[in-house]
DNA sequence: TTAAGTGCAAAATCTTTGCAAATGT
DNA sequence: ACATTTGCAAAGATTTTGCACTTAA
Protein backbone atom coordinates (compact mmCIF):
# COMPACT_ATOMS: atom_id res chain seq x y z
CA UNK A 1 0.00 0.00 0.00
CA UNK A 2 1.76 3.27 -1.27
CA UNK A 3 0.85 5.74 0.83
CA UNK A 4 0.56 9.68 -0.45
CA UNK A 5 1.35 12.74 0.96
CA UNK A 6 -1.89 15.01 1.77
CA UNK A 7 -2.07 18.15 3.58
CA UNK A 8 -4.81 16.44 6.39
CA UNK A 9 -1.82 13.80 6.76
CA UNK A 10 0.74 16.17 7.38
CA UNK A 11 -1.09 18.51 9.26
CA UNK A 12 -2.04 15.49 12.00
CA UNK A 13 1.55 14.55 11.54
CA UNK A 14 2.74 18.40 12.47
CA UNK A 15 0.18 18.35 15.57
CA UNK A 16 1.17 15.07 16.51
CA UNK A 17 5.11 16.19 16.27
CA UNK A 18 4.82 19.30 18.28
CA UNK A 19 2.71 18.13 21.10
CA UNK A 20 4.48 16.69 23.88
CA UNK A 21 1.89 15.01 25.18
CA UNK A 22 0.01 11.44 23.46
CA UNK A 23 -2.91 12.66 21.91
CA UNK A 24 -6.63 11.24 21.41
CA UNK A 25 -8.75 12.03 17.70
CA UNK A 26 -11.01 14.57 19.52
CA UNK A 27 -8.09 16.56 20.99
CA UNK A 28 -6.52 16.21 17.79
CA UNK A 29 -10.05 17.26 15.61
CA UNK A 30 -9.99 20.33 18.35
CA UNK A 31 -6.41 21.43 16.93
CA UNK A 32 -7.19 21.39 13.12
CA UNK A 33 -10.33 23.23 14.06
CA UNK A 34 -12.96 21.09 12.31
CA UNK A 35 -10.55 21.14 9.09
CA UNK A 36 -10.07 17.03 8.88
CA UNK A 37 -13.16 15.08 9.37
CA UNK A 38 -13.17 12.21 12.48
CA UNK A 39 -13.36 9.40 10.31
CA UNK A 40 -10.08 10.58 8.19
CA UNK A 41 -8.22 11.75 11.28
CA UNK A 42 -9.02 7.99 13.04
CA UNK A 43 -7.72 6.60 9.28
CA UNK A 44 -4.58 8.88 9.24
CA UNK A 45 -3.60 7.72 13.15
CA UNK A 46 -4.11 4.41 12.20
CA UNK A 47 -1.91 4.22 8.98
CA UNK A 48 0.66 6.00 11.22
CA UNK A 49 1.15 2.91 13.64
CA UNK A 50 0.62 0.47 11.23
CA UNK A 51 3.59 2.30 9.20
CA UNK A 52 5.66 2.66 12.77
CA UNK A 53 5.19 6.58 12.73
CA UNK A 54 3.46 6.85 15.98
CA UNK A 55 2.00 4.33 18.54
CA UNK A 56 -1.33 3.87 20.25
CA UNK A 57 -2.10 3.70 23.92
CA UNK A 58 -5.37 2.53 25.24
CA UNK A 59 -5.68 4.43 28.27
CA UNK A 60 -7.71 3.75 31.25
CA UNK A 61 -11.22 5.72 30.12
CA UNK A 62 -11.40 3.57 27.37
CA UNK A 63 -9.72 5.92 24.65
CA UNK A 64 -7.25 5.50 22.39
CA UNK A 65 -4.40 8.04 22.74
CA UNK A 66 -1.49 8.51 20.22
CA UNK A 67 2.41 9.97 20.16
CA UNK A 68 5.22 9.75 17.58
CA UNK A 69 7.43 6.98 18.35
CA UNK A 70 10.54 7.84 19.95
CA UNK A 71 13.09 5.26 19.83
CA UNK A 72 14.55 4.21 22.96
CA UNK A 73 16.63 1.94 24.25
CA UNK A 74 14.66 -1.30 24.72
CA UNK A 75 16.45 -4.81 24.87
CA UNK A 76 13.31 -6.62 24.21
CA UNK A 77 12.23 -4.73 20.68
CA UNK A 78 8.56 -4.94 22.13
CA UNK A 79 6.37 -1.53 20.67
CA UNK A 80 5.28 0.78 23.02
CA UNK A 81 7.43 -0.69 25.65
CA UNK A 82 7.26 2.00 27.91
CA UNK A 83 4.91 3.14 30.61
CA UNK A 84 2.37 5.86 30.13
CA UNK A 85 0.52 8.34 32.91
CA UNK A 86 -2.68 9.85 32.93
CA UNK A 87 -3.03 12.80 34.89
CA UNK A 88 -6.22 13.15 36.32
CA UNK A 89 -6.27 16.40 36.67
CA UNK A 90 -5.31 17.87 33.37
CA UNK A 91 -6.84 15.00 31.72
CA UNK A 92 -3.46 14.44 29.45
CA UNK A 93 -1.59 11.57 28.74
CA UNK A 94 2.28 11.27 28.59
CA UNK A 95 4.79 8.87 27.95
CA UNK A 96 7.12 8.69 30.40
CA UNK A 97 11.10 8.06 29.12
CA UNK A 98 11.00 4.80 31.57
CA UNK A 99 10.80 1.38 30.42
CA UNK A 100 8.33 -1.25 30.93
CA UNK A 101 9.80 -4.22 32.87
CA UNK A 102 8.65 -7.97 33.69
CA UNK A 103 9.85 -11.30 33.99
CA UNK A 104 8.95 -13.11 31.27
CA UNK A 105 5.69 -15.81 32.22
CA UNK A 106 6.87 -19.17 30.34
CA UNK A 107 5.73 -20.18 27.34
CA UNK A 108 3.92 -17.23 27.28
CA UNK A 109 4.59 -14.76 23.79
CA UNK A 110 4.61 -11.16 24.71
CA UNK A 111 3.96 -9.07 21.66
CA UNK A 112 2.65 -5.86 22.89
CA UNK A 113 2.68 -3.76 25.87
CA UNK A 114 0.01 -1.34 26.90
CA UNK A 115 1.05 0.74 30.36
CA UNK A 116 -0.51 3.54 32.06
CA UNK A 117 0.21 4.87 35.68
CA UNK A 118 -2.71 7.20 36.45
CA UNK A 119 -2.31 9.93 39.13
CA UNK A 120 -1.58 13.38 39.22
CA UNK A 121 1.03 14.81 37.53
CA UNK A 122 4.21 17.60 38.25
CA UNK A 123 2.63 20.58 36.73
CA UNK A 124 -1.37 19.90 38.52
CA UNK A 125 0.96 18.94 41.88
CA UNK B 1 -24.66 2.98 51.27
CA UNK B 2 -25.89 0.14 52.15
CA UNK B 3 -25.39 -2.95 50.46
CA UNK B 4 -27.93 -5.69 49.98
CA UNK B 5 -27.91 -9.43 49.03
CA UNK B 6 -29.61 -9.92 46.25
CA UNK B 7 -29.73 -13.16 43.75
CA UNK B 8 -28.15 -11.26 40.77
CA UNK B 9 -25.34 -10.16 42.92
CA UNK B 10 -24.51 -13.64 43.86
CA UNK B 11 -24.62 -14.88 40.48
CA UNK B 12 -22.18 -12.44 39.28
CA UNK B 13 -20.23 -13.01 42.75
CA UNK B 14 -20.00 -16.67 42.33
CA UNK B 15 -19.19 -16.73 37.91
CA UNK B 16 -16.47 -13.99 38.94
CA UNK B 17 -15.18 -16.43 41.46
CA UNK B 18 -15.42 -19.64 39.98
CA UNK B 19 -13.48 -17.79 37.49
CA UNK B 20 -10.06 -17.81 36.91
CA UNK B 21 -9.72 -14.68 34.31
CA UNK B 22 -10.86 -11.17 34.44
CA UNK B 23 -14.20 -11.11 33.03
CA UNK B 24 -16.02 -8.50 30.76
CA UNK B 25 -19.40 -7.53 31.17
CA UNK B 26 -20.50 -9.85 28.35
CA UNK B 27 -18.92 -12.81 28.86
CA UNK B 28 -20.74 -12.59 32.88
CA UNK B 29 -23.79 -12.03 30.74
CA UNK B 30 -23.46 -15.48 28.55
CA UNK B 31 -22.58 -17.05 31.55
CA UNK B 32 -25.57 -15.93 33.55
CA UNK B 33 -27.64 -16.73 30.49
CA UNK B 34 -29.21 -13.67 30.07
CA UNK B 35 -30.87 -13.93 33.56
CA UNK B 36 -29.68 -10.70 34.27
CA UNK B 37 -29.79 -7.24 32.79
CA UNK B 38 -26.47 -6.10 30.80
CA UNK B 39 -27.20 -2.79 32.88
CA UNK B 40 -27.33 -4.46 36.40
CA UNK B 41 -24.18 -6.27 35.12
CA UNK B 42 -22.21 -3.25 34.83
CA UNK B 43 -23.85 -1.94 38.37
CA UNK B 44 -23.16 -4.84 40.14
CA UNK B 45 -19.73 -5.14 38.81
CA UNK B 46 -19.12 -1.25 39.67
CA UNK B 47 -20.36 -1.66 43.53
CA UNK B 48 -18.09 -4.95 43.53
CA UNK B 49 -14.97 -1.91 42.04
CA UNK B 50 -16.04 0.63 44.71
CA UNK B 51 -16.48 -1.98 47.57
CA UNK B 52 -12.79 -3.07 46.82
CA UNK B 53 -14.34 -6.69 45.90
CA UNK B 54 -13.37 -6.77 42.31
CA UNK B 55 -10.95 -4.52 40.59
CA UNK B 56 -11.31 -3.42 36.80
CA UNK B 57 -8.50 -3.30 34.21
CA UNK B 58 -9.15 -1.43 30.68
CA UNK B 59 -7.35 -3.83 28.44
CA UNK B 60 -5.89 -2.27 24.92
CA UNK B 61 -9.07 -3.51 23.25
CA UNK B 62 -10.95 -0.76 24.64
CA UNK B 63 -12.60 -3.29 27.18
CA UNK B 64 -13.02 -3.16 30.76
CA UNK B 65 -12.59 -6.64 32.62
CA UNK B 66 -13.26 -7.57 36.11
CA UNK B 67 -11.53 -9.87 38.28
CA UNK B 68 -12.02 -10.57 42.55
CA UNK B 69 -9.24 -8.68 43.96
CA UNK B 70 -6.48 -10.90 44.89
CA UNK B 71 -3.90 -9.87 48.57
CA UNK B 72 -0.77 -9.56 46.69
CA UNK B 73 2.46 -8.33 49.29
CA UNK B 74 2.35 -4.71 47.21
CA UNK B 75 4.62 -2.22 49.58
CA UNK B 76 2.83 0.51 47.42
CA UNK B 77 -0.13 -0.88 48.05
CA UNK B 78 -1.92 0.60 45.38
CA UNK B 79 -5.11 -0.78 43.27
CA UNK B 80 -4.17 -3.10 40.36
CA UNK B 81 -0.89 -2.82 41.07
CA UNK B 82 -0.05 -6.21 38.90
CA UNK B 83 0.59 -7.19 35.24
CA UNK B 84 -2.39 -8.54 33.08
CA UNK B 85 -2.23 -10.20 30.24
CA UNK B 86 -4.24 -10.44 26.81
CA UNK B 87 -4.46 -13.46 24.73
CA UNK B 88 -4.84 -12.33 21.51
CA UNK B 89 -5.78 -16.13 20.58
CA UNK B 90 -8.85 -17.21 23.16
CA UNK B 91 -9.35 -13.55 23.75
CA UNK B 92 -9.15 -14.03 27.86
CA UNK B 93 -7.37 -11.77 30.28
CA UNK B 94 -5.80 -12.97 33.25
CA UNK B 95 -4.25 -11.21 36.31
CA UNK B 96 -0.43 -12.45 36.32
CA UNK B 97 1.39 -12.42 40.01
CA UNK B 98 4.11 -9.95 39.31
CA UNK B 99 3.77 -6.81 40.60
CA UNK B 100 4.16 -3.60 38.48
CA UNK B 101 7.56 -1.93 39.15
CA UNK B 102 8.55 1.39 38.11
CA UNK B 103 10.51 4.37 39.49
CA UNK B 104 8.63 7.25 41.43
CA UNK B 105 8.65 10.16 39.02
CA UNK B 106 9.24 13.19 40.43
CA UNK B 107 6.60 15.43 41.69
CA UNK B 108 4.14 12.47 40.36
CA UNK B 109 1.72 11.34 42.82
CA UNK B 110 0.83 7.87 41.37
CA UNK B 111 -2.79 6.25 42.64
CA UNK B 112 -3.52 3.82 39.99
CA UNK B 113 -2.34 1.19 38.08
CA UNK B 114 -3.60 0.09 34.40
CA UNK B 115 -0.99 -2.82 32.96
CA UNK B 116 -1.45 -5.27 29.85
CA UNK B 117 0.65 -7.20 28.44
CA UNK B 118 -0.46 -8.68 25.25
CA UNK B 119 0.60 -11.96 23.56
CA UNK B 120 -0.09 -15.57 22.75
CA UNK B 121 -0.53 -17.25 26.35
CA UNK B 122 1.03 -20.50 26.83
CA UNK B 123 -2.46 -22.55 26.54
CA UNK B 124 -2.60 -21.23 23.06
CA UNK B 125 1.13 -21.52 21.92
C1' DT C 1 -5.02 7.39 -15.30
C1' DT C 2 -5.88 5.23 -11.16
C1' DA C 3 -5.00 3.80 -6.61
C1' DA C 4 -5.03 6.22 -2.25
C1' DG C 5 -7.25 9.45 0.57
C1' DT C 6 -11.39 12.12 2.04
C1' DG C 7 -16.13 13.65 3.82
C1' DC C 8 -20.46 12.43 5.19
C1' DA C 9 -23.70 9.59 7.19
C1' DA C 10 -24.63 5.50 9.22
C1' DA C 11 -23.43 1.53 11.82
C1' DA C 12 -21.05 -0.87 15.44
C1' DT C 13 -19.33 -1.32 20.21
C1' DC C 14 -19.32 -0.74 24.76
C1' DT C 15 -21.05 1.64 28.89
C1' DT C 16 -24.12 4.56 31.50
C1' DT C 17 -28.59 6.65 32.88
C1' DG C 18 -33.66 7.69 33.78
C1' DC C 19 -37.57 5.84 35.51
C1' DA C 20 -41.06 2.88 37.12
C1' DA C 21 -41.55 -1.63 39.17
C1' DA C 22 -39.71 -5.16 42.27
C1' DT C 23 -37.28 -6.63 46.32
C1' DG C 24 -34.34 -7.05 50.60
C1' DT C 25 -34.02 -5.71 55.48
C1' DA D 1 -42.06 1.15 55.18
C1' DC D 2 -38.58 2.55 52.33
C1' DA D 3 -34.13 2.64 50.49
C1' DT D 4 -31.71 -0.37 47.33
C1' DT D 5 -31.75 -3.02 43.27
C1' DT D 6 -33.53 -4.35 38.89
C1' DG D 7 -35.23 -4.41 33.88
C1' DC D 8 -36.11 -2.01 29.98
C1' DA D 9 -35.30 1.35 26.81
C1' DA D 10 -32.89 5.11 25.55
C1' DA D 11 -28.96 7.94 25.46
C1' DG D 12 -23.83 8.65 25.41
C1' DA D 13 -19.34 8.11 23.99
C1' DT D 14 -15.89 6.41 21.00
C1' DT D 15 -14.40 4.13 16.84
C1' DT D 16 -15.19 1.99 12.35
C1' DT D 17 -17.27 1.36 7.71
C1' DG D 18 -19.66 2.00 3.12
C1' DC D 19 -19.77 4.73 -0.68
C1' DA D 20 -19.31 8.28 -3.88
C1' DC D 21 -16.19 12.06 -4.72
C1' DT D 22 -11.53 14.07 -4.80
C1' DT D 23 -6.68 14.17 -5.33
C1' DA D 24 -1.66 12.90 -5.46
C1' DA D 25 1.63 10.67 -8.27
Amino acid sequence: MKRRNTESKELVLSILSNSTKAMSQDAIERKTEGKIDRATIYRILNRFCEDGIAHKVVADDGKRYFAICVKCDDPSNLPNNHFHFRCTECETIECMPEIVKYSQPENYTIKKVNCVLIGVCSECA
